[in-house]
RNA sequence: GCGUCGAUGGCGGAGUGGUCAAUCGCAACAGACUGUAAAUCUGUCGGCAGUAGCCUACGUUGGUUCGAAUCCAACUCGGCGCA
């Protein structure tokens, strides 16, 4: 078996580590941000830009890109990275965030990381109604969606998504799972966990008859919600996984719900029992506090829509936190964005102009303010991963949280 | 000059006797956003008071009425028509 992944360099009394994640497309300098294009297009964000501000690699999405244009136009086009004209490494979710955020999530106001309290919901308390207007059925064969484009009928099962995403020829993908919710309880967790095991050999099996030559890496999603033993389970069972042709995964992906306090703690119950030896990917984290925390405990690689996200609404990241735009004080604050960050738009422009272009509905705004914010990110995972290799990520660390988070 | 229609909170525009401090949209002011249902969503938005409540308000003045943004009269301003 060939390797795809090495450490060069481990964060001392930690699992963390700086190491290489080797793709057909080139390699991908962990820690690293990956950053999300959704539909193979980062929103708003030229992909000369994420060349030259030393992108990483891009992640897309199998269920909207199977829905539109279809992957197997996304094959025609080369694949999602020739298509977009992306020629660095590629990653795709297999649609099991779309488990969640169309099935339990939708039409709700509930995120995969619960803050404060978490109200706990019992899987009887949710009534037939409130299922009947979610996009997402689960069943153990698969999902059932209904696409939020036209309300058309679609199943995914295991298979299924191994086959969208062989069409779509990311270098990483995942196996198909099922994000579950933060309040889901702890009977809902060990079912959706056991069902996303069963769903990850099915995944493993299906990949390994399509990609017999290993062109693509195929990362396993660690579930157990906020319950340490099935996390812990879910781990040990995933890193043991292997097919009756001796298959196994080549990395990990971290996915589900999390507690915003403990996320640190719930990645490292999780890596203290993956493989040294193998990748891992926190599935859609985050922000600068929850990277951190997650590379000392061993995460290599993260996407999260976050800069793009925020970005589009007027937020942008600065060195002493994030600040909204569209607050009225911007007005005519003539300063850059954030003048201890060198992106191109922090450079050349002003609050005081964003604020405008923003107020005035220009899409300049938003496109600025996600290149910014995507250098931002980038830049702060590479500063992460360079301060492991000079053996400083801990003063790194605290340097940057007490300007970042001013000592909240 | 005559006729006619209209004048509502920063703007647009509902409301036509009590349930109106007044629907809604925009603007404004905040907040949220973590494997993108998202250039989206939420809250506030006359003044004062921590909810109770009080005050000032629907062009101006006066009137009808228990009660008026809503009815009547005059006036002021504006649109349109005729001279």
């Amino acid at each position: 078996m060939k390797k795809n992944f090495e450490i060069e360099k481990k964060i001392p009394g930690a699992l963390g580590r700086a190491g290489n994640i080797y793709t057909p497309h080139g390699v991908v300098q962990t820690p690293a941000f990956i950053i999300v294009g959704t539909k193979s297009t980062v929103k708003g964000v030229h992909p000369d830009y994420l060349k030259n501000i030393h992108t990483q690699a891009v992640l897309a999405n199998t269920y909207h890109l199977y829905l539109q244009p279809g992957d197997d136009i996304v094959a025609q086009g080369g694949g999602i990275g020739a298509f977009m004209n992306w020629q660095g490494p590629t990653f795709t979710d297999s649609g099991g965030f779309q488990v969640f955020s169309l099935g339990e999530a939708f039409g709700t106001k509930v995120s995969k990381v619960a803050s404060g309290e978490i109200p706990m919901v019992s899987e009887t308390d949710r009534t037939q109604q409130s299922k009947a207007h979610k996009l997402a059925h689960i069943d153990e064969e698969g999902v059932t969606f209904k696409s939020h484009i036209n309300g058309s009928l679609h199943r995914f099962t295991p298979e299924r998504s191994m086959e969208i995403q062989w069409n779509l020829g990311a270098d990483i993908i995942f196996a198909f799972d099922e994000c579950t919710s933060p309040l889901a309880g702890e009977a809902y967790q060990r079912q959706a966990m056991d069902r996303t095991h069963r769903w990850a050999l099915r995944s493993l099996v299906r990949h390994n008859e399509l990609d017999p030559e290993k062109k693509q890496a195929l990362f396993a999603v660690v579930q157990g919600g906020r319950f340490e033993h099935l996390r812990q389970e879910s781990a040990r069972i995933l890193a043991e996984m292997i097919t009756e042709h001796g298959d196994t995964f080549d990395g990990f992906g971290i996915g589900g719900s999390f507690n915003k306090n403990d996320m640190g703690t719930a990645v490292k119950w999780v890596n203290e029992i993956l493989p040294e030896d193998k990748p891992r990917h926190l599935l859609g984290i985050g922000e600068p506090r929850d990277i951190f925390e997650a590379v000392e405990q061993g995460c290599d690689t993260f996407d999260c829509v976050s800069p793009t996200r925020i970005a589009r609404t007027g937020t942008v990241y600065t060195t002493y936190g994030p600040i909204n735009l569209m607050n009225a004080r911007f007005k005519t604050d003539f300063s850059p964005i954030d003048t201890e960050t060198p992106s191109e738009p922090s450079l050349k422009y002003t609050r005081a102009y964003l604020a405008h272009l923003f107020r005035a509905k220009e899409m300049m705004g938003p496109i600025l303010a996600s290149m910014h914010n995507v250098f931002f990110m980038v830049k702060l995972v590479a500063d992460i991963r360079q301060s492991i290799l000079d053996d400083r990520f801990y003063e790194f660390k605290k340097e940057f949280m007490d300007k970042y988070y001013g000592g909240k």
